[in-house]
DNA sequence: ACCGCCGGGTGCC
DNA sequence: ACCGCCGGGTGCC
């Protein structure tokens, strides 16, 4: 059992929903009658389907005959229909027609009646038509080749189709319905970060999605009516516009980016959104405009945690017993924050025993606080790519507090909200101001974990009114291809918004192996998608192609006279720890054991580093205590530490303390204060208020690392010292990043530096944006006399910072969050580069930093075994995997 | 429906 | 004439 499928199992209806897994066991003719009553009309060949109307008030046994749109067509006889009634009301077989003939009849029309169900309800089925006076008979190879009149009749088309002949297959058929993707169009004035070649063509195509005025994909218009060339339905009615569809590019290639241009640049009739310049120009809105940008987890995280990861993470010694069922996924995510935050702190100190030593009788709080931190994230994004001159109105429409007003809605340019806040509004009958807007366009950011149509939160996406629908998602088929079914349905691309048809038309045909079945597939998909992966190629050429990327560890070892001042420290922090752990404080002096820790981290990378350590002082009165305790974290924080947020598992931003010495992002504390009525320290359990937050002052300058005369190396500067010169005398050109998260640390290594004559530049978070811009300007430069290092902090600046100039990277110490250190090797690591870049990692022999290393492994496999990311694969899973691999999603 | 069925008109050849 | 036959009216469930 698969993770994906314990979750596919736990939300998916089953047995009589399957029609795969239902064979046929029977067909007749039958008469659909009445037909001159009714406007429904069908085509040869086409399918129709059966649909039992009980309420009838000439005959209880009704069978109604309706055809792809859903008009109705007729009835079933009536000698005919008291069987099928009988079978269909108990669910002894789904009955399913075609018309083959007869199609412009006026009184009555012929239909091939097939019978699929379970082999045991077979004889039931036939005994009861038997009763009645009819057999069945096996003469239709029915509704699986409804497609083609010619061929209906013909067996050869049951063609199971080996994986090799369906991918060639498939391959061909890409190569013929590759549409022009490659145009490319340029965003709005508004957006400020410059788009990818293979961003604008994601954009040019997402807008001539919206703007076409063309039939949907797969119809055309023939002599007065509209012909479906998948299907071979006509109807005289245009079929409504899809304006929209899936934007499916791979994992890092700017979705929200791409999505976010599209928001200004698509506003009416192809013009960009109009905007609020500083200088105010007056907005004048004709309809209502809002986007509705709905976001789940981050992308990386995006399977849901289900039941089955608690009982995991309960097997590492977890009780998991107060957990409710009813919301796993936000529990099971918190637990995992916090079993991060104890494995961090007991690991790095070497008491690996007290692992999960203690855990929280009570996990009910902060559910929903994971969900604000990736909005944050798309916030964040609006406000990086949206020039700062602009004003676009975004709205989050979460938490308690959010207000539930249409007409504030409307007036917004976009709005945010999560699944679940739909959901529940939706839940709420008649109170759901999402859905009694209008919307311009509705954007499911990871559509695809929207994937069950009986959810409720499905139905609450269904529900939603737009002119324009977009999923984004790295992964369209999650687990099967009913997933896809479900993006159908939601972007109203008919008849496959309707279940029957999906399964008929494409769900069972796919799955039985029917080549033509999965050519409609493809052409399905093709037409509504545009895919990239970081391999595809835009004309020849690599959409992303970014040279190598390695990574060295060195190890260092101390001198003896380092190691002496280390391990004493070392021991101190223990007995103190040890102390904690006795009185069972351990969390509540969470800040102390920060500040231990950073001690030994800093005497790792120079002992100068290290501030005067006021020793573990008595603490006299709980206030001074807590003085005390937040003066260190203070201390902790502008040391430059990349600490992490207990709740969002990310490096801290606009970090504050609690009264009980802990440390939040402003924002993640915040939602767990505002959705608790007793609000509670995550970490402690003690009680939080907002008001007793207290800000942290940001980075200061710290007064005097000694950097005069009093100088000594270090064993670390020194292994960095030997690299740098080797790589001079190697080939001088050569640009290197020197990255600390300690801005003292890089203070320190300026001297040697200096000393041996490297002209080198600076970034880190305490410098103006002029300066930063400058350093960065010079750094950039390749003339000779510019700098060819650069100290970087490990936190400077934003995602957008390029430093391709350089093609070495130092890693002074480790992080906790390896994703931070990642962030920090793609600045060079990126567009643009031309050389391989070398990542070196100093971390010193015995010591924290080595802990902090198998930590950032021991995490990474707990966010996979969490996540599910390595999943094994059994066949189904194999199946489906293929043909995610064929459809190239 | 160029059918079937119903029910009124009609009634030797 | 309590039938047969004719031909008009009519027609899903």
């Amino acid at each position: 059992m698969t993770i994906s499928q314990e979750i596919a199992n736990l939300t998916e209806d089953s047995g009589q929903d399957l029609p795969e897994e239902n064979v046929q066991i029977g067909s007749i003719q039958g008469t659909v009658v009445g037909l001159r009553y009714y406007t429904g009309t069908v085509n040869r060949g086409e399918m129709v389907s059966l649909v039992r109307e009980p309420q009838n008030p000439y005959d209880r046994n009704a069978v109604m005959v309706a055809n792809v749109y859903g008009r109705q067509v007729g009835h079933i006889k009536k000698e005919l229909a008291a069987p099928m009634a009988y079978i269909m009301d108990n669910n002894l077989a789904r009955v399913e027609g075609v018309v083959p003939y007869g199609e412009t009849n006026k009184f009555s029309m012929p239909v091939n009646l097939t019978f699929w169900s379970k082999e045991e309800n077979r004889d039931a089925v036939h005994n009861q038509m038997r009763r009645h006076g009819f057999k069945l008979g096996t003469e239709f190879k029915g509704s699986l080749i409804w497609y083609s009149t010619k061929t209906s009749l013909g067996r050869d088309l049951l063609i199971f189709v080996t994986s090799y002949q369906l991918k060639n297959a498939f391959d061909k058929l890409f190569d013929d319905l590759m549409e022009d993707k490659t145009r490319e169009m340029e965003p709005a004035e508004a957006v400020c970060t410059a788009l990818l070649p293979h961003q604008k063509q994601a954009l040019s195509w997402m807008t001539s999605r919206e703007n076409s005025n063309d039939l949907p994909p797969f119809w055309e218009e023939k002599s007065g009516l509209y012909f479906n060339v998948l299907t071979n339905f006509a109807v005289k009615e245009r079929p409504e516009k899809v304006l929209g569809g899936i934007l499916a590019d791979d994992m890092g290639l700017g979705k929200t980016l791409t999505t976010i241009a599209l928001i200004v640049s698509n506003f009416h009739n192809g013009k960009p959104l109009p905007l609020e310049q500083i200088t105010m120009c007056c907005r004048t809105l004709t309809h209502t405009i809002v986007i509705l940008f709905i976001c789940v987890d981050h992308e990386e995280s995006c399977e849901p945690v289900s039941s089955s990861h608690l009982k995991r993470l309960h097997a590492d010694g977890v009780s998991a017993d107060t957990i409710e069922e009813d919301a796993p996924q936000k529990k099971g995510w918190l637990l995992f924050c916090v079993l991060m935050q104890c494995t961090l702190l007991f690991e790095s100190l070497g008491l690996a025993r007290f692992f999960f030593f203690f855990f929280f009788k009570e996990v009910s709080y902060a559910q929903n606080t994971i969900k604000t931190v990736v909005l944050k994230n798309i916030i964040d994004q609006f406000e990086q790519h949206i020039r700062a001159d602009v004003t676009l109105k975004v709205y989050l429409y979460y938490g308690a507090e959010r207000k539930r007003s249409v007409k504030l809605l409307s007036e917004q340019d976009v709005v945010l909200t999560t699944y679940n806040v739909l959901s529940s509004d939706f839940g709420n009958k008649a109170n759901s101001p999402l859905h009694k807007v209008n919307w311009l366009r509705v954007v499911l950011d990871e559509g695809h974990v929207v994937r069950n149509p009986n959810a409720l939160q499905s139905k609450a996406v269904l529900e939603l009114q737009s002119e324009r629908r977009w999923i984004l998602s790295g992964t369209p088929i999650q687990n099967s291809l009913k997933d896809l079914y479900m993006l159908m349905s939601f972007l109203k691309l008919k008849p496959f918004d309707v279940k029957e048809w999906w399964s008929r038309i494409i769900q069972r045909p796919v799955t039985m192996g029917d080549r033509v079945g999965l050519k409609n597939l493809q052409v399905l998909v093709k037409g509504i998608t545009l895919r990239r992966t970081k391999n595809s190629k835009v004309a020849g050429r690599m959409l992303v192609q970014l040279p190598e990327r390695r990574v060295f560890v060195q190890h260092v070892t101390l001198s003896e006279e380092e190691r002496e001042e280390y391990e004493q420290v070392r021991k101190e922090g223990r007995k103190i720890i040890g102390r904690y752990f006795e009185e069972g404080t351990i969390m509540t002096n969470y800040a102390d054991v920060l500040a231990i820790l950073v001690r030994l981290r800093q005497y790792c990378c120079h002992p100068g580093l290290v501030a005067k350590y006021t020793g573990a002082d008595d603490p006299g009165t709980p206030n001074e205590l807590r003085e005390h305790l937040i003066n260190k974290i203070t201390l902790v924080l502008n040391s430059g530490s990349d600490e992490e947020c207990a709740i969002c598992l990310d490096s801290l931003r606009q970090p504050v303390i609690t009264y009980c010495a802990h440390v939040y992002c402003r924002p993640c504390i915040c939602e767990v204060i505002r959705s608790e009525k007793q609000a509670r320290c995550p970490l402690c359990r003690a009680q939080i208020k907002t008001r007793e937050l207290v800000e942290y002052p940001g980075e200061e300058m710290q007064a005097g690392a000694a950097t005069g005369e009093n100088w000594r190396s270090s064993s670390k500067v020194d292994a960095l010292m030997s690299n740098l010169l080797k790589l001079r005398q190697e080939d001088p050109t050569v640009k290197s990043l020197v990255v600390s998260q300690f801005t003292r640390f890089m203070d320190l290594i300026e001297v040697p530096l200096r000393e041996y004559g490297f002209s080198f530049t600076r970034l880190d978070g305490t410098m103006a944006q002029k300066t930063r811009a400058k350093a960065i300007q010079d750094f950039q430069d390749s003339s000779p006399g510019n700098p060819t290092i650069m100290l970087l902090s490990l936190k400077a600046g934003g995602v957008g910072i390029n430093l391709t100039a350089a093609s070495h990277v130092f890693m002074m110490d480790p992080a906790w969050n390896p994703a931070a250190e990642d962030q920090c090797v793609d600045r060079c690591h990126r567009l643009g580069q031309s050389r391989d870049v070398v990542i070196t990692k100093f971390i010193v022999k015995d010591s924290v930093e080595e802990n902090m290393v198998k930590i950032q492994k021991k995490k990474q496999e707990l966010v996979e075994k969490a996540f599910g990311v390595k999943k094994p694969m059994d066949l189904k899973q194999a199946r489906m995997e293929e043909i995610r691999a064929l459809m190239e999603i």
